[in-house]
Order: structure tokens, then C-alpha cells, then sequence
DNA sequence: TTTTGAGTTGTTCGA
DNA sequence: GTCGAACAACTCAAA
């Protein structure tokens, strides 16, 4: 009788169902440790939100397997082999991390796990087409997101992996997770898969429908809410994608196109790791930033005067999460209004959302300061009193986060002019600093 | 190789 | 209030 015994190094999907790592590893051993590594280096950056989610998330497994898990804190080049040595393992099985990080990360351990004749096996990624896998029949990758999408569409997925039965090894001590970050007065998200399964059921019962135009409000909470699942991989978008197949409509189409989205953005950063960080498109170096700290910190606290701007950074604060419409409308405030650098909202961002996402949070960032692929025209500037109008018409949105204008009935919340006590003035005049930001672009235009 | 059509999410202004 | 045009040109994708 064989005894083959492999480890599954959990990573960015912390879920039991619908796992072909598991499920690899399980075809290939008879028994399966389960790891998790409280890496310092992904963790420090990740801010309070986030890493206590992480916790749940983790809690959750861990419950989930009657305490079979193991979680250590170090670096994964130490602690993967040490692990596999220690249950005697001939296979490490992981899901593949196609961010920068986490390439370099995997690239170390696996030739660690070579040093000791373990093999590193990589099932799946945490998208329907793993990245780098559609491409224009040149070879090149697609910048242009309806085209890669049509492509995307036709390549196809697989369908959801079936249920995997584990002889999960019992680790030598209980799963060690930490206690949670001080998060304050923060709510956030339920985490864990079940939690993921139930939001899920959910919108397809209520949300689905009218997604298209319901994702745009952030009075309704009419967006999927999935968002720290999916980083998580509490629930992987194939699950999602496997659910859409046979229904029809627009609200069908427009969140089938907004996984997409993520895929697109996880594809360029694959192709481009230091999107990450710099312009992606390089003409835009030489774009003139300020570099005022005190609008940027007016911003991050929710102190700029401009309503719809003020709730939604204050709704980031309070619940480590914004809603899409209002992340854009914020950017667009950073980005040409105060005329900051992006990488300074994104590095906001990624601190406090709960479903911060390297891809997803840069190349959306770099879209808004018209530096990514398939950019906003450097006209279309938001105009953040429009936008409130618009989006949030009767100014619940703004009066739930920003208690200041609560005694403003209906859409005159969002007016600049009439402050009441205890709310700012407008730190810019938005008619004015379009005009700065067009000016700017057009210099670096025509230089 | 050349050509053609198209490209997430807006705003303002004037008729 | 509603509507269409202008805002710029450029790059990308596909024929």
C-alpha cells in the first residue's frame, strides 16, 4: 500500500470547494497537509483591514478541517520545506500566483524544495484563463480591454472542479493565528468561503437582474460585494462564470465583463510586473505631480469639502471597503484635483481595503490617471458634484458617512456652498483645477 | 503592408 | 429640461 504524501500550501485560495490544487493533490497522495505562512513581507504592507480578514479567512479553514491546518509565521523558503520535510511529503501543491511578489516568492521556494527532491506542482491560478494564456495571434498581449475580452470569451474555462475527498494530517501543534490588528470601530466583511457562498446566493437571487445599472449606485448597494472573496479565493470567478452560463440578460453580461476586468488587469501586470509601481504607459513620467501633504492627508481623512468625495473615503475607513463608483470619483478628486501622483491613492488604498489587489488596485488606478492601457481620454474628468448628483440622487449615500450634512435633505447635500458647522470649506474649486489638470496634460502632450 | 474602425465608467456648452 | 457636438489625437486590433 502506497502512503504518498503531498502538502497543499494555501495561498490566495482559501476555500475547499472548486480547488484543482486540492483536488491535484489528492489524485496524486493519500494524505494532505494543509499549510498556511503568515508571511511578514506580504503582511506589513497590508494594513490592519486586510490582515484581519486574512485571520478570519483563516479561522474559518481552519475550523473547517477540525484544526488540520497548519499556519506558521516566516519566510516561505524556510518554512514550505521544513514543513514537507517534517510529514515526509514528495509533493508541495499550490494554486499559481501570477502577481510580482508572489512569482519571485514561488521561484525561491520551489528551487528550495529541488534542493530536497520535493517536487512543486502548480494547479490553476486565481483566474477562469491564467494569465499570459490569451494573446493576439502575433503572440503580443492585448492592451485593449474589449479585445482581449472577445478573445477571452473565446478561450474559454474549464468547469468547476469537483469535491475532493482529504485525509487531512493532523499538524504537530493547533493552527497559531495570530490575534487580529487593531481595527478600531471598523465593520467589516464576513470573512471565510461559507460566508463567500451566501453573499453569492444572495445577488444571484436579488442583485443579478439589474446589476447594470444598480452596480452604480452607491445608495443601493447594488455591487456584488465579492470583491474580498474573490482576493481571497474564497470563491474562485470560475465558480462565479459556471453560475452565469445559462442565464441571460444585461445584468448577466455586465458582471460576466467585470470578471473579465479582473483577468485583463491580473494579464497586463503579468506581462508588465512593474505596472506595479511606474507608468505603465511612459509618456506620463514626465506629467508635473504635486506634492502637497495636506490635501492628500484632507483626502484620506474624508476633509476635502466635496461630499460624495468625503463619504466614500470615510466609508473606506469605517469598513475597509468603497463602493466602485465612488473609487473612481475619488481617484479622479487625487489624481485631477489635488494633482497627486496615483501611487500615492493606490498605496492608500491597498492599506485599507479589505479586497486590496495588486493588479486590480494599480492598473484601475493607472486607468483613472489615463497612465494605464486602454486609458480614460485625458478630458474625462469627473466632476465630483455631478457624479453625487448622478449616482447617489437623493443623497443617502453621502448623509450615511458623512454625519456633518445629515440635516441636508435630499440631493442639495451634494452642493458645495453651504457648510454647516463642523464641515469643511472646499479645499479646491473643482471648475479651476480641471483646467490645471487639462493644461498639464496638454504640455506633456505638446512639450 | 495598408487601411479602417473603434476605444469602460465624462463634462460643458450652446441650441 | 434635453440633445448633440466638441473636447485630440493616437494607438490598437483586425481585416
Amino acid at each position: 500500500m502506497s502512503t504518498e504524501t503531498a502538502v497543499l500550501w494555501f495561498r490566495r485560495d482559501l476555500r475547499l470547494d472548486d480547488h484543482p490544487a486540492l483536488l491535484h493533490a489528492t489524485e496524486r497522495a493519500d494524505r494532505v497537509l494543509g499549510l498556511f505562512v503568515l508571511d511578514d513581507r506580504l503582511l506589513t504592507p497590508a494594513g490592519a483591514p486586510r490582515v484581519a480578514f486574512l485571520h478570519g479567512c483563516l479561522r474559518e479553514l481552519a475550523d473547517r478541517l477540525g484544526g488540520r491546518l497548519l499556519v506558521v509565521r516566516g519566510d516561505p523558503a524556510e518554512e514550505v520545506p521544513k514543513a514537507a520535510r517534517q510529514v515526509g511529503a514528495t509533493s508541495v501543491h499550490v494554486t499559481a500566483d501570477c502577481a510580482p511578489y508572489g512569482t519571485g516568492r514561488d521561484q525561491a521556494v520551489a528551487k528550495e524544495l529541488a534542493r530536497h527532491g520535493i517536487d512543486w506542482i502548480e494547479t490553476g491560478s486565481p483566474y477562469a484563463v491564467t494569465p499570459g494564456q490569451v494573446s493576439k495571434p502575433d503572440g503580443e498581449p492585448y492592451r485593449v480591454f474589449t479585445a482581449f475580452y472577445r478573445a477571452w470569451l473565446r478561450r474559454g474555462w474549464h468547469s468547476p472542479a469537483r469535491k475532493s475527498t482529504v485525509d487531512w494530517i493532523v499538524p504537530q501543534h493547533a493552527p497559531e493565528i495570530p490575534d487580529d490588528p487593531d481595527v478600531g470601530a471598523m465593520k467589516l466583511p464576513k470573512p471565510g468561503e461559507k460566508a463567500a457562498k451566501r453573499v453569492w446566493k444572495r445577488f444571484l437571487a436579488d442583485g443579478l437582474g439589474d446589476y447594470d445599472t444598480e452596480r452604480d449606485r452607491p445608495d443601493h448597494g447594488g455591487t456584488t460585494r465579492l470583491s474580498p472573496y474573490l482576493r481571497w479565493g474564497c470563491v474562485h470567478p470560475r465558480t462565479l462564470l459556471a453560475a452565469l452560463a445559462d442565464r441571460r440578460g444585461a445584468g448577466v453580461q455586465a458582471l460576466r465583463s467585470e470578471i473579465a476586468w479582473r483577468e485583463f488587469h491580473a494579464d497586463v501586470l503579468w506581462h508588465r510586473p512593474d505596472a506595479a509601481r511606474r507608468n505603465y504607459d511612459k509618456r506620463f513620467d514626465h506629467i508635473a505631480y504635486d506634492s502637497d501633504h495636506t490635501t492628500f492627508d484632507s483626502w484620506r481623512e474624508g476633509r476635502t469639502g466635496y461630499p460624495v468625495v468625503d463619504a466614500g473615503m470615510r466609508q473606506l475607513l469605517a469598513e475597509g471597503w468603497m463602493h466602485n463608483r465612488v473609487r473612481m470619483i475619488v481617484a479622479s478628486f487625487l489624481v485631477k484635483d489635488l494633482h497627486l501622483p496615483w501611487w500615492w491613492g493606490a498605496r492608500h488604498f491597498m492599506r485599507y481595503l479589505v479586497d486590496g489587489d495588486i493588479a486590480s488596485n494599480q492598473l484601475n488606478w493607472q486607468w483613472v490617471a489615463g497612465s494605464g492601457t486602454d486609458a480614460a481620454p485625458y478630458f474625462r474628468i469627473f466632476n465630483p458634484t455631478r457624479q453625487g448628483e448622478k449616482f447617489d440622487p437623493q443623497g443617502d449615500y453621502v448623509r450615511k458617512y458623512v454625519p456633518e450634512l445629515r440635516g441636508i435633505a435630499g440631493k442639495a447635500v451634494h452642493e458645495p456652498g453651504r457648510r454647516p458647522e463642523g464641515y469643511p470649506e472646499p479645499i479646491v474649486d473643482h471648475a479651476h483645477e480641471r483646467q490645471v489638470a487639462l493644461d498639464r496634460f496638454n504640455r506633456v502632450k505638446r512639450p
